[in-house]
DNA sequence: CTGAAAGCGCTTACAG
DNA sequence: CTGAAAGCGCTTACAG
């Protein structure tokens, strides 16, 4: 086993000061971009600072100025598109206000107390991402200590949330349906109070009872591949009682719809099918899955947004905002029409 | 403007001593699992530690421990899901091991100087993912201050770099192809010095050569869909010169197919067609795109734990590390045999 | 506009 | 096994 690797050692803030001719806390001044500093000395310390490499340790910083310039973001522990664009909305706001983000993965299996605890310890604030290990008793706990938004999650009382709208958008997709002469909907995906596929359900029972129908059907699964293609298997062998399926993702909609396809189903003939998240899939299979197109990466500007305005203390508190979403029409809900 | 938000004040570790009576050295020691505590005054300090819900400053522990426990990773600023994924696999590994992530995205269009400086600066080691604004030489101008790794991009000399099997892998492909006939082909992509698609058009070179054929065409492009579109133009527009098209990566392969056969070409009796990376969409199209699937989890795992060893000096050097990648046969490439 | 000095909250030789 | 004390490298009242 080797040693240590020997750091190198770098400036340090004294070097720099010593060089400018100045003091450290002129030097910090300028670095920082104060404006109390003169010109001319302000020059003299960029010089010396680039002159010598210098690079602030953050550690150091964050010490003596109580704040880490650092955001934290908690993600289920997921892989996927959707993940990935929200994290480039976040990340892409943070830097533009100097922040660096550290992200977790909360996974269910490991130490999520811990996990967000570490976390809570190295950032500023923290923006909690869905369904994750991190339950709304974890993240109320960690509230106290530092800025928390959530985002399309069930809301932690007091604190900022942050959605994509989905009841009104399902209501919408739902009275298209309708429109096309589908009055005998399901839905498919697990609605759970307060979350994004909660919402979705409901906005199609609103629909339902404004158009006097009875509620549509409801076919509980998780979102994911397997889970829908149990579904469609109980679709067939209820002999296809539906004429829509109006499923929570994409990933369900397309594990419906390629199985129900494969059995002999005309789609959307037979029946239509939506989805939700506008996948690259949606656009590539045939027909065209109509989904609903959700603004992920404004969300994740939005959150990093609104963290920095907690931090900072200029954000109006408590206020949950709500990003429009879209609906894509495509061949799969036989009402693309126009 | 509301104040800055006022902090809520945590026990320290000076509090956490005192309640335990012992040093915060002891506690220092203690909370970090030294075996050098007697258990009784491990436990004691354990016991206080919790009782105030102590939980230390991460920015003063990585000043004195001269240790930020953190990762960095420089992605492309881009989103889907491979990036998605090699993140998951850096994540896991680094969490395992008790380090954060700090996740950059290098955009070509901002001062990729600065955030790559800045990250250097509160992390103990960086990974560079492929192709980023941060260049061959500000990744070698970083190296010198801390550990550094590259993924799927030139070797940076010197340093360790990670890829998946490129080279053999296209080879193989290409072979396939060739076996069922297929002895016209053209790679599609921009292949460049020493990135994963430069390695993917060598091995096509390789097998060509050894077989005694031909170069393969090359029809150079970004791997992007509308890029994608405009190479099946092209092919159409010369009459379709070839009887198989390796491409660089899904993305462009789906394109490439999508746009042939809205054209009436049919896949993959006129032509062949292979992508990489098999994205979810590989699965879904119709024939089903062969495709090659690369180990990026792992991939990302491994930087994480080559980083690791490089910051405790534990590693051995300069070892680059190539990955197995696996083709995944579908209709698509007229060779899926069984 | 600038500096001297205290202090941020830990870790780690050093000594016992 | 434990403690006193120095020190990590910055920032920021405070005073001028």
């Amino acid at each position: 086993m080797a040693s240590a690797r020997e750091p190198v050692v770098h400036a340090t803030i004294y070097a720099v000061a010593e060089r400018a001719g100045v003091s450290t806390a002129t030097v910090s001044r300028a670095l920082a971009g104060s404006t109390k500093v003169a010109p001319g000395t302000r020059d003299a310390v960029i010089a010396a600072a680039r002159e010598l490499d210098y690079l602030p340790t953050a550690a150091a910083s964050a010490l003596a100025g109580r704040r880490t310039r650092a955001l934290g973001l908690v993600l289920p522990h997921v892989d996927g598109a959707y993940y990935a664009e929200l994290l480039v909305g976040f990340e892409i706001e943070a830097s533009h206000r100097g922040l660096s983000v550290v992200i977790t993965l909360a996974n269910p299996r490991e130490d999520a107390e811990g996990t967000v605890r570490g976390l809570a310890s190295k950032v500023d604030g923290i923006a909690f991402m869905a369904r994750s290990a991190a339950t709304d008793d974890l993240i109320a706990r960690t509230a106290p200590r530092l800025p928390v938004v959530t985002i399309a999650r069930p809301r932690i009382p007091g604190r900022d949330a942050l959605f994509s709208e989905n009841r009104r958008t399902a209501r919408e997709l739902t009275e298209r349906l309708l429109g096309a002469g589908r009055v005998r909907p399901a839905f498919i995906g697990r609605p759970e109070r307060g979350s994004d596929l909660g919402m979705r359900h409901l906005g199609v029972l609103d629909a339902m009872s404004a158009a006097g129908l009875p509620a549509p059907g409801l076919l509980a699964c998780d979102p994911v591949e397997d889970q829908g293609v149990a579904a469609a298997e109980h679709l067939l062998s209820e002999g296809m009682p539906y004429d829509a399926l109006i499923c929570g993702n994409d990933e369900l909609a397309l594990a419906v719809m390629r199985h129900l396809q494969d059995r002999g189903v005309q789609v959307p003939d037979d029946i239509a099918i939506t989805g939700w998240d506008d996948t690259t899939t949606a656009a590539y299979v045939r027909p065209g899955l109509t989904s609903v197109v959700q603004p992920v990466r404004a969300l994740g500007a939005l959150a990093a947004q609104r963290l920095t305005g907690l931090v900072d203390g200029t954000a109006p508190d408590d206020v949950p905002t709500v990003l429009a979403s879209r609906i894509v029409h495509r061949g799969s809900c036989g009402c693309a029409g126009d």
